[in-house]
DNA sequence: TGGATTACATAAGCACGTGATATGACTTCC
DNA sequence: GGAAGTCATATCACGTGCTTATGTAATCCA
């Protein structure tokens, strides 16, 4: 399968983009989720990221530390954590996302229109597919 | 940009696919490299690989270590050292293909026949993306 | 020949991941 | 209602992969 090379290659570049002085994929991707879901527990979190229970608390452990969310108890569940972005996470976020926009622009500039065009038709089935990947069904 | 989230969405994707038990994307890039370009030196594989040059003769100290690649002198330059694949790095190399390409085909698989024929023509648009996220103009 | 440059290695440190295990809180069941 | 089990989270030991700063030879050149 070709699209097999293509991917990987994408996925190459698209880790070459990650500005360095900017959060990570994951981080971003936690805080985007408390961000549009509200606080969630530690556990329904890892989960839906694809990592461990550990490597959630780790980040959640990194992302208190640097102010961008906060860990609160839950009172139903002495157990449970609920963890919460703060308006520093989502400045994070935001400011994560323009970095990352302008990189990818300054690559699309370059396509021709008709390029442009595919890739842009092509979304709808690359999301699709993004989240056909994230469940090993 | 809408596109920008795709990407987002498909990198976490393509690394949700990435099995556990085979070697990295940076290993593998790097010893394809090697497959298709014969031995290179260590300073002319950090650049092309968007690493640092610490991180090359880590990446290497580790493929070494695992029987995937050697280190040679270069006759003409004692200094420099050649970095060549071996055939257990070559069968690393396959082995990780074949994995990925079974956690894109089962995705694949699950998508219409249109999705997949409407990623299928953007696949060249795509690797000229892939090409010029990769070369930070 | 001796100082600058080049190629690589080493060191210290951080992010991120894993599996195994500890700890304390809820739940269940006799 | 208390022992036993389960659940949520944390901690530990470890590995990869990345960075910057610096060390150490070998080569180049004025």
């Amino acid at each position: 399968m070709n699209i097999v090379s293509t991917l990987d290659r994408l996925h190459a570049g698209l880790r070459r983009i990650a500005p360095r002085h900017e959060i990570s994929l994951i981080a971003a991707s936690t805080l985007a989720r408390l961000e549009r879901s509200g606080p969630q527990r530690l556990s329904d979190l890892h989960d839906p990221e694809g990592v461990s229970q550990p490597a959630m608390t780790q980040l959640i452990t990194r992302l208190e530390r640097d102010g961008l969310a906060t860990r609160g108890s839950d009172p139903a569940d002495g157990r449970a954590v609920r963890v919460a972005v703060t308006d520093a996470g989502r400045a994070a976020v935001a400011r994560r996302r323009g970095a990352h926009a302008e990189g990818v622009a300054r690559a699309f500039r370059q396509l021709s229109a008709e390029e442009r065009a595919i890739i842009l038709t092509a979304v709808p089935a690359l999301d699709r597919l993004s989240e056909l990947l994230r469940t090993p069904d």
